[in-house]
DNA sequence: CGACTAATTGATTTGCTTCAAATATCGTGG
DNA sequence: CCACGATATTTGAAGCAAATCAATTAGTCG
């Protein structure tokens, strides 16, 4: 079922968009047609061209976003002036909702990666979609869940774990979300660098430049510029689950 | 306002705890004492001896719990037979429900590290409570969220930085959660050893115990077997922040 | 007091960052 | 269409922080 919608008052040209992607994220999954057509009457889609920056950290959180199309990034800025990147969004992904419900501040910038599509809303709006459809909170929070534990889980690895481990670990999450099946082997669909993989995993983008070198060599992965394929991905589980491949 | 309870079952000895320490909870904050002895109906006191374990990584999560008094940590171990230590709970503090709300198996193990007191409710006492009194279910997403932004904020700082200055993180942490103030400065108010600190900064005994010994020196901290007190919060602090003290 | 747990401290090794420079690839405008 | 600047990647060498290895010492508890 594919609608045409108005985005925002500034922008004229409708955008197309499948009314199923937004099923598919953890939020609004399993409403029906009717509410989920509330639910998009009260956001607005808009194009996000690469390179856009949809918030910033430290921006008050006024609003929350989900992605229809395309790949966002959510990258942290330290105190150093490092940076970290916390998670890539996909299709049916939601972001810095968990921010606006809570009246805080964006922990993080988000960025589009390539030329995407999203579907945004204010607190107010939010707040009423909830206060009339009380699963939708129950599902926020069921999501919010989710990632707490993931990211727990992911806590005591990053630190005790060796770089190559935590590469692989990193790449298979890639591929897990990500995952575009080629004949040669499965490619992570959207350009990513070394840099993003080393700000991903906790290194440098030497050592992934080295790593990712390796694994090549042994014919676990095939890397180019901005392009990653893995070719083995028993040997990149492995690898990722003992440490040794 | 200090009531007596009876444990489950088992137990005949009646349990003292101050009913106020639930208000101080994330999840049952603000509820007037009408509703708040509901909650205490609901669940079930008792003792938790120290080196009790509550429940244990894996075990389906069938329970949630609530620490009225004493300490608790959170321990989960890896794959490779390494462990970390998630968080320590304290008084008023919420252990196990998010995993039970969502009928997961709990992440980590959770072992008493003094005596202690705890109440606790099963799933189904759980969703009752949350149904009769949805603020207590809103109330659980806001802790959720603050812990999910407060892990995502520390993911970053846990790899790019250098051990003495995550060992600095970590005895501020520590201090404010659990500090008891002393003339000499501020002292975790529990029995820690150096193999735990090294568990939550993702760092080996040994070298906890040579960066501990050097903060000593400074004046910075004072510790001994199972002690630690905070002498300079400041200069502690400093180091966390900028990496050099 | 003896058995156990916890902590210290030195010596060695190593994995990874840092420093440094060269090379490759892409997009773009003349 | 090709040259040029910007971006991305590779690769070598050196240095170092922290893990590992290896004993020894200090508290604590029954």
């Amino acid at each position: 079922m594919a609608v045409t919608l108005v985005g925002p008052p500034k922008r004229a040209m409708p955008i197309a968009f499948d009314i199923e992607i937004l099923r598919r994220s953890e939020m609004f999954a399993g409403l029906d047609a009717e509410i989920l057509q509330g639910v998009v009457a009260a956001g607005s889609v808009r194009r996000l061209s690469a390179g856009t920056r949809v918030f910033a950290q430290g921006d008050p959180g006024v609003t929350g976003h989900s992605l229809l199309e395309g790949r966002v990034k959510i990258v942290q800025t330290r105190a150093d002036g490092g940076q970290s990147v916390l998670r890539f969004i996909g299709p049916g992904e939601m972001y810095g909702t968990v921010a606006a419900l809570m009246n805080q501040a964006f922990p993080a910038d988000a960025v589009a990666v390539v030329d995407s599509v999203e579907i945004w809303w204010t607190i107010p709006a939010l707040r009423q979609l909830i206060r009339h459809h009380p699963e939708i909170g129950l599902r926020s929070t069921a999501a919010a869940g989710t990632r707490l534990m993931d990211l727990q889980g992911r806590m005591g690895e990053l630190t005790n774990e060796r770089v190559e481990q935590r590469i692989a670990r990193t790449l298979l999450r890639l591929m897990e979300k990500a995952g575009r099946p080629t004949g040669d082997g499965i490619e992570i669909d959207f350009p990513i660098t070394r840099q993003d993989l080393a700000e991903m995993a906790g290194s440098t983008l030497h050592t992934v430049s080295r790593t990712l070198a390796a694994l090549d060599q042994r014919g676990v992965t095939g890397s180019a510029r901005r392009r990653i394929i893995v070719r083995d991905p028993r040997a990149l589980s492995q690898l990722a689950q003992t440490g040794v491949g």
